[in-house]
DNA sequence: CACGATGGCTAAAGAGATTAGCTTTTCAGC
DNA sequence: GCTGAAAAGCTAATCTCTTTAGCCATCGTG
């Protein structure tokens, strides 16, 4: 018989179909060997476990939120970079709600998360120092920005919010908030 | 042999024991039963499934939320009362991290979860009146405390805020920024 | 004191993760 | 082209956890 010609890309590429279509909890072994065509054991061939393929996961996904937001901040400054980061990061987290939902809030234990979510937070701390923002300032001033975004991204995408009031105006009032809340007032 | 006395309510206190313990992960039948001294299948006698038992830990977190949140903001009114709701959410989910994160962030199907979640937004709504907001703005402005609450407590549980920097300044900050920039300014 | 509801138990099945050990394919180097 | 080792598959088997079925003991009520 011919080889699958699996790889972890392969293994992280399907499952991440998987995820699209059938949320994260349908995230299994078997279905992702079902996908590819192999047998569940053939998997850790290319992957320690399940954690490991979880941690891929989350590092894809990491990967590609700071593509996205990177692209979407560059050419700009100051508080419409915020706002850039903003609508960007919610726009993800609607288009893949299952894939945002796969991103663990902490690197936890993994470097390569560590990794990736450095880079994410390098992105954010450049459009602060855009704003004017600097060293530990910055730092409280990213994570506010970050808590918010983030609450909101996952309140959105868990259904969390209830009432039939439009969602994009309360983000509206959310991007308001920040930017005249938390960055320091324009003097330009 | 003698009955082990369960109940609906004593399974939810060994889960949320057993959670408190060791964590989200950990929670299982099995575990449960042997904390509760019977065999796995008796719970059945007690809950559904182990779907079930997770929407009564939920519940009852929200209801300890609820009751707490409730409490703080008593007596008191205005962006004070603001304060002292963002103080409260913080410190519960920094004292039980693993209930604050078995707490699903949307009531989903569950109508009993729906009940419990609707009387803790009742309370921020009404803290909010107390700030001036009705209506729709006070829903739009619920969403975003919520969002920036729940999004740093998530962070923070989850050990997402990896630099050093004093994570009580960072949430002055986030006060200080929902209390400027999302209440109507105060006129009296 | 009998009886029906309730709570508990054992047995068993099914799904998923994981390990062990075997076979086949691939391919680099001769 | 050959060969031998590494890589990639596979089957079989184990373990844990959930869940169902069916049996028995206990408890409280009339």
């Amino acid at each position: 018989m011919p080889r699958a010609g699996l790889s972890p890309t392969g293994v992280v590429d399907a499952a991440l179909a998987l995820i699209d279509e059938q949320g994260l909890e349908a995230l299994t072994l078997s279905a992702v060997a079902g996908r590819t065509g192999v047998a569940t054991p053939s998997l850790y061939k290319h992957v320690r476990n399940i954690g490991e393929l979880r941690t891929l996961i989350a590092q894809r996904v990491m990967e590609e939120m700071t593509d996205l937001v990177g692209t979407a901040v560059m050419g700009r400054g100051g508080p419409e970079a915020v706002i850039a980061l903003m609508r960007v990061w919610r726009r993800y987290a609607v288009e893949h709600p299952f894939r945002y939902a796969a991103m663990p809030p902490a690197p936890l234990t993994d470097p390569a998360l560590a990794e990736a979510g450095g880079r994410l937070l390098e992105v954010v701390l450049a459009v602060l120092r855009g704003c004017g923002l600097d060293g530990g300032a910055a730092v409280h001033t990213a994570r506010c920005l970050r808590a918010a975004v983030h609450g909101f991204a996952v309140l959105e995408v868990a259904g969390g919010f209830g009432l039939s009031e439009d969602l994009d105006t309360s983000y509206r009032l959310l991007e308001k908030t920040i930017v005249d809340g938390l960055l320091p007032a324009e003097n330009d």
